[in-house]
DNA sequence: ACCTGAACACCGTTCAAGT
DNA sequence: ACCTGAACACCGTTCAAGT
């Protein structure tokens, strides 16, 4: 059996990803260390490798949970424009409830590869809707997707001003709608 | 005097920092330690800290030394949407001579505070030109910027396919003028 | 003035040993 | 099966000592 000679119950590995998602959103993923979440499980550093592979593997676990938080909005037969808005607000939660983990995505795409959630079919849909050709799709959702994710990360690190934050986004939205409205 | 015994010359910063780019151009500022720096000078690494107080100040040193570099295109009565395209194309190419580094400062902005270079205000005359009105300008300038780091991100992660590169470029900046035509 | 070696407080991870 | 301690190869940095 051998159970933790400091704690009652066994290790698991829902504890542990729950405690490095906690830590992780308090100091981000840099101030993340196996031997930090070792202490805070109260727990010998080396006994997490019963558990996990390594380091990398625990955060892409970590990532490959928080991931289907993202719930993108399902089709209400509302404009286009409308959709496209509520999509971005959508993402932009996830990455607000999880900031520094985000951010480590957001650097590290690989984690998440292929391409996940069903934003990217929702995005794809929206696309057809507001009448992008089909061989402009792909690399207009890629653009799109490049375009949010820079302002949300603008904003993740500070460089958007609070109180201009819910402006700022509606600039940001109007802008590509206007965008591709005159594309058509 | 007191010359390194490993080394003839005496150490310099220029030399210092100029090792530490090439070293961060080859592998990311990640790749970067004073050890492997001192290493790759042949010198001990304390040594390093005759010339620098930390390695985030040699890391923020190297990045005020490469800002700089960046030199926005100047008024050449071209109409706005072109100038806008070339002032993106300008940014875009020092992110691509110095990815590593590039990645680094976007994402502590705080390295380069106040909003360096020329950019700004090449910027602010563009939307200017774009008859963006002056209460909105400061905000459509962060959320361009924002749109366009993040388009060069998602290069930079290779998150775009290298042969779909210049198309989604071209797609990106007449999405954004398109946009701002139809705002004005 | 400039350089250095030893030392400290951290990392991630391997491996052999404990229950 | 699960946990652990000692050990290894790395970090950044301080400090006292060398020339």
């Amino acid at each position: 059996m051998a159970v933790s000679a400091r704690r009652g119950t066994p290790l698991t590995l829902q504890e542990i990803l729950g405690t490095a998602l906690r830590l992780i959103d308090a100091g981000g993923v840099e101030s993340l260390s196996m031997r930090k979440l070792a202490a805070e499980l109260d727990v010998n550093p080396m006994s997490l490798y019963h558990h996990v592979a390594n380091k990398t593997e625990l955060i892409r676990t970590v990532c490959l949970n928080v991931a289907p938080t993202l719930q993108p909005p399902a089709d209400d037969g509302a404009p286009w424009p409308d959709q496209l808005r509520a999509l971005a607000h959508a993402y932009r939660r996830l990455a607000r409830t999880h900031p520094g983990l985000w951010r480590y995505v957001h650097n590290h795409p690989e984690v998440i590869e292929p391409r996940q959630g069903g934003l990217w079919e929702v995005l794809d849909r929206i696309l057809r809707a507001a009448q992008v050709p089909e061989d402009e799709r792909e690399r207009t959702a890629d653009v799109l997707h490049a375009f949010v994710s820079g302002f949300v990360l603008a904003e993740n690190l500070g460089h958007i001003a609070e109180e201009e934050s819910e402006p700022a986004f509606d600039t940001a939205i109007n802008l590509i709608t206007a965008g591709l409205r005159a594309h058509r």
